[in-house]
DNA sequence: CTGAAAGCGCTTACAG
DNA sequence: CTGAAAGCGCTTACAG
């Protein structure tokens, strides 16, 4: 009497025992090989799928270390290094490897992507790293199947319930930074944000609203405009806002790429930061305290959130439950020479 | 009579013939049981070595994707994140995975490198690409001797003859720099460099006094100083260079981070730029062009460096001798900002 | 500490 | 296209 296929063992017998062929058909199956009738193919592959079956070459060595995966869109600017380092510096001192991937910011296909999920599976991962957008929820669905336990960094979407998210106190975050021009005297603030769908930018508006409103200032929804996170969209931001009748006196970019963007159009047209128009980013990388004038930027602890994400990756594959469900790590609002008191 | 082991095949029951124990023994000691005498376990670890032997689970998927490992020293700016985004690309059109691991910048021990080098030995890697300076001669000649393929990227030091090593134009990149510089009115121009000893910056440097000689401008040792690669040595190198009678017009940097510290520590004492001093960088990454002003930078094509690397690695990998043994890739002065004719 | 022997998981040449 | 059977590479319980 055969097995219900989800108790037996993975093994070639056991598969075989399940679906009633012989092991030699199952091993054809599992090689590739051409000479299966198309309908055995289909139902032993099923079976090998339910019963998670792995080769040899694709179990993962008892002894060996273990391999997560990190999913990028792009390694393009300091966000994305910075978290990678956190990570690459807990898998060195946890004895874990990482295997790097993007999946570029053009959306892939939903193929495409299936495909890179199931490469993962295939390739015994002990977990996934997925940084922002990369893998929709069919893709994380996918891993969540086979049990390979999941975390998201900075998920451009609210994940599924069982994955873990990891990401700063944007919210909080955005407060801090509109709290600090209403301190320095500004009243008409501008927001500069990324894409507006994304959850961590809408945390970051809703924190600049919540302080202006706290203070009893109306937001002027003329001030608020979005784009996308990068530089560009600072210069076409004060451009758009310099054209209206009362500009601002203080921006608040959704990152400091925006507000990089912000300081060299300002440059251009001779308005001096922080003497004319304060400004404040957001991420607190390189790009802040580089620039000059310095960036005053509300900054994640990017590193920390790296290591935050494969620390929650290796417990789940540890077969631990996850504390929480969400990790949110404090941000912290960083002063430099971008902002002064309204003159 | 037992075959010299070097002919043997690398199996077990090959290296018991060879060793002339029984495979349970060998088993044992590739598994790393206890119940192995010292000695027995030292002739088979050398035999198991000698025949390049892998477990079943160490051996590469026949059909699997190939494993390069990319071993940085630390991916803590823009140059490093910007070969392993080439890197990335290129690993995504040929379906190659790509496993990243640092060493930390603060030297390890050597013993640690070499647990690390047999880490990627025994995993099996189809190449490595080593980054800077991670790993030494002895590291990379472990790699060479189980012929495992190892491209280096922008080396500290001359890599052995059978290293195939990839970088940038630096001295015809150190060379333009300068005249450029030459050709705004310049003559008293500095060097501010980072570590004396490495390759890359005295390729720089020497192309930057060969612009200077081959103009019949003698260079004068006092505006050549030496620091490391951070904003920090930009700081000092310009204040120690105002220090001096007769200060430069015009200062090369040897990377956009030391001309960044240049361009704050300027902008701190009033000194404009490109105005009152003229200032070019070195690698023409997004702080190059995001500073404010926008830094002039000879621009090394680091995402092509990577995928050059990469492929590097993967035609030596297909057992295909390479074609050179350094792959030297074309800088490009990136005129912008901060250079102007001396006023 | 060692190895003969049993056995496991898988593959393959080949008969049907 | 399928599977019985031989066989390969490795592991392990156990006798010595």
């Amino acid at each position: 009497m055969p097995l219900p296929p989800s108790s037996a063992k993975p093994t070639l017998a056991a598969i075989a025992r399940g679906t009633g062929v012989s092991t030699a058909t199952v091993s054809k199956v599992v090689n590739g090989r051409a000479d299966v009738a198309d309908e055995t193919r289909a139902k032993v592959l099923a079976a090998l799928e339910e019963a998670g079956y792995r080769s040899p070459s694709q179990r993962r060595t008892p002894t060996g270390p273990d391999v997560v995966e990190v999913a990028f869109d792009a390694i393009d600017s300091a966000y994305p290094s910075a978290l990678l380092n956190g990570i690459l510096d807990h898998a060195a001192t946890t004895g874990v490897e990482v295997v790097v991937s993007t999946t570029g910011r053009q959306r892939t296909t939903e193929l495409g992507l299936g495909r890179k999920a199931q490469r993962i599976i295939n390739e015994g991962r002990a977990g996934v790293i997925v940084v922002t957008s990369a893998y929709g929820e069919s893709g994380l669905a996918a891993f969540l199947r086979r049990h390979i336990p999941v975390v998201v960094i900075d998920s451009y979407n609210p994940p599924p319930a069982d994955v873990v998210s990891v990401g700063a106190a944007n919210w909080a975050g955005g407060k801090a930074a509109t709290e600090h021009l209403l301190d320095l005297g500004h009243r008409r603030i501008a927001y500069l944000g990324g894409p507006e769908s994304i959850e961590c930018n809408q945390a970051r508006l809703h924190g600049h609203l919540s302080a202006l409103t706290s203070r009893g200032i109306e937001a002027d929804p003329g001030l608020v405009r979005h784009g996308r996170f990068r530089a560009e969209y600072g210069i076409e931001g004060l451009t758009a806002l310099l054209s209206r009748p009362h500009p601002p006196t203080a921006i608040f970019a959704g990152n400091d790429a925006i507000a990089v963007g912000v300081l060299r159009e300002a440059r251009r047209r001779g308005i001096r930061v922080p003497e004319d128009l304060s400004l404040v980013g957001f991420d607190g990388t390189a790009l802040a305290s580089d620039s000059v004038p310095a960036l005053t930027s509300v900054a994640q602890p990017l590193q920390e959130m790296g290591r935050a994400a494969l620390r929650a990756v290796l417990r789940q594959a540890r077969g631990e439950q996850p504390d929480t469900h969400r990790v949110e790590l404090a941000t912290r609002l960083v002063v430099r020479e971008s902002t002064a008191v309204l003159g």
